[in-house]
RNA sequence: GGAGAGAUGGCCGAGUGGUCGAAGGCGCACGCCUGGAAAGUGUGUAGGCGGGGAACCGUCUCGAGGGUUCGAAUCCCUCUCUCUCCGCCA
């Protein structure tokens, strides 16, 4: 969310960062707002300043037994008495205005992220300073097959334990069930995932609730404006979601407290289910495991200072990164342009995983920076360090390290058989029972 | 689901109608003490909004939202959450 008052102070810049991210929002609009509130808020402190000195001589008067005095001060004061109750509506209401208007406003690009439309404009990604040829010694080559490799679904053991016509008859559409060995390597992944990123990334593990209330979602900015992407279910008056990630509940962490410098950067990573309605995505990847209404997925978190978050984002990538080199599997990095980033981001990184049997790299992950935005919403500061210094907001970073159920169909893909087995790769045998490969006969 | 107790500053904890944004403690900051440190000691230390170049001033905030009152942390109503006991339950 913004802060209006920087807006007031730099209203070109707020309407170049909409214009770029393809928002009509524009400054004006909001300053007009603005003004009216603060027109308000002035007249209303001038009101509630003469009645508070006025209820301090009632009581001094009282005090000293001077009824008479008392009596005069209080039909004083009763002329104010139908101005502060309307005034304190009116400021309420303007005050409203102003937050849901702000609420709505997508964060402002980085300066370094390309100006863009859609993905078509998003820019490959080879590390700070870097070039295809410093970043293709880390990254795993492209597997090289001897047969025509096949899609996930069409893999020998895929075919008998990925299930999509049971999983239709139990919940519908975009539900699978995994059985046997892709049950285990799916189990295997995520076990994996979170093992690399707490004991060598320094996250911390977390199992947080996957039902969440409103103000979480508000607080990471999937409301107010993605209500129709959650699903939702019924709770006592109100309603509570499934988070569509782990972001939701791991940077709500933080939400309303002011934490110490010293015990910054927080970094948090949890393996959950999440589910996404989809609504908008009606006829796309509906063949396969590739886009479900709930899947697994490993997130990364991580609150920062303002002056690290940057170089937090990049550590971050390089912790997703990881999880593809150790699994062996073939990746590019995009830079999103501006048209392409998420509502919160000021600046994302996908993770695009190579996938041979759709000849094609799909999203396995993506690493975004918030800045502020999060933090305004949920309240979340620290006090700096040293000298007496007022609040700051936190900054926040969300990834994913990686997509679990994404990551499978990135395996079975990348290690498919001719003969429709799939190799495990070395990095999840011991989490496989020393097994090296699956399907086989 | 039933009964009861509670929610106060970064943290703990006093405070039942006026001078209370709020005692005391912890923590933190700065100073003194010290060869240096610890201990001790002194001072300071909430946040939001508005006005102002600034010093500063005003206002709001004691879980949230309404209400009573000239005046509310304190009284009333509604809600949320926490704890204890009972019931149910993986």
């Amino acid at each position: 969310m913004f802060d209006i008052k920087w807006i007031r102070d730099n209203p070109a810049a707020f309407d170049k960062a909409m214009e770029s991210r393809g928002s009509s929002q524009r400054a004006a609009a909001l300053l007009d707002i603005d003004d009216r509130r603060r027109t308000i808020i002035v007249r209303l402190n001038e009101a509630q300043e003469k009645r508070n000195a006025l209820s301090k001589q009632i009581g001094q008067a009282k005090a000293q037994k001077d009824e008479a005095k008392a009596q005069a001060l209080m039909s004083e004061v009763a002329t104010l008495k139908d101005f502060i109750p309307a005034g304190e509506a009116d400021e309420r209401a303007v005050e409203k205005e102003l937050r849901d208007a702000l609420a709505a406003i997508p964060n402002m690009a980085l300066d370094d992220v390309p100006f863009g439309e859609d993905e078509s404009d998003n820019v490959e990604y080879f590390g700070p300073n870097g070039t295809p040829e410093t970043a293709a010694p880390r990254r795993p080559p492209r597997p090289a097959f001897g047969f025509a490799p096949k899609e996930h679904f069409e893999i020998g053991v895929a075919e008998k334990d990925m299930d999509f016509e049971i999983a239709a008859k139990l919940s519908g559409s975009r539900f699978v069930v995994l059985k046997g060995q892709l049950a285990r390597l799916e189990r295997a992944l995520g076990q994996f995932m979170l093992d690399l990123h707490t004991q060598e990334h320094g996250y911390l593990e977390v199992r947080p609730p996957v039902l969440v209330r409103d103000d979480a979602l508000f607080g990471t900015g999937q409301l107010p404006k993605f209500e129709d992407d959650l699903f939702f279910t019924p709770h006592g008056e109100g309603r509570l979601a499934l988070i569509p990630t782990a972001e939701v509940p791991l940077t709500n962490l933080v939400r309303e407290t002011i934490l110490t410098e010293e015990a910054l950067p927080l970094r948090f990573t949890a393996l959950t289910s999440c589910f996404r309605s989809e609504a908008g995505s009606a006829g796309r990847d509906t063949r396969g495991m590739l886009r479900q209404h709930q899947f697994d997925k490993v997130e990364l978190v991580s609150i920062t200072t303002p002056e690290e978050s940057i170089n937090e984002h990049e550590r971050m990538l390089a912790c997703a990164e990881t999880v593809l080199q150790r699994l062996g599997l073939h990746y590019r990095v995009m830079t999103l342009c501006t048209g392409d980033m998420g509502f919160g981001a000021r600046k994302t990184y996908d993770i695009e995983v190579w996938l041979p049997g759709q000849d094609t790299y799909r999203e396995i992950s993506s690493v975004s920076v918030c800045g502020d935005f999060q933090a305004r919403r949920m309240e979340a500061r620290y006090r700096p360090a040293g000298e007496k210094q007022p609040p700051r907001y936190v900054h926040t970073l969300n990834g994913s390290g990686t997509a679990v159920g994404r990551c499978l169909i990135a395996v079975l893909e990348n290690y498919q058989q001719e003969d429709g087995s799939v190799l495990v790769p070395e990095a999840l045998q011991p989490y496989m029972g020393g097994l090296g490969v699956i399907g086989g006969r």
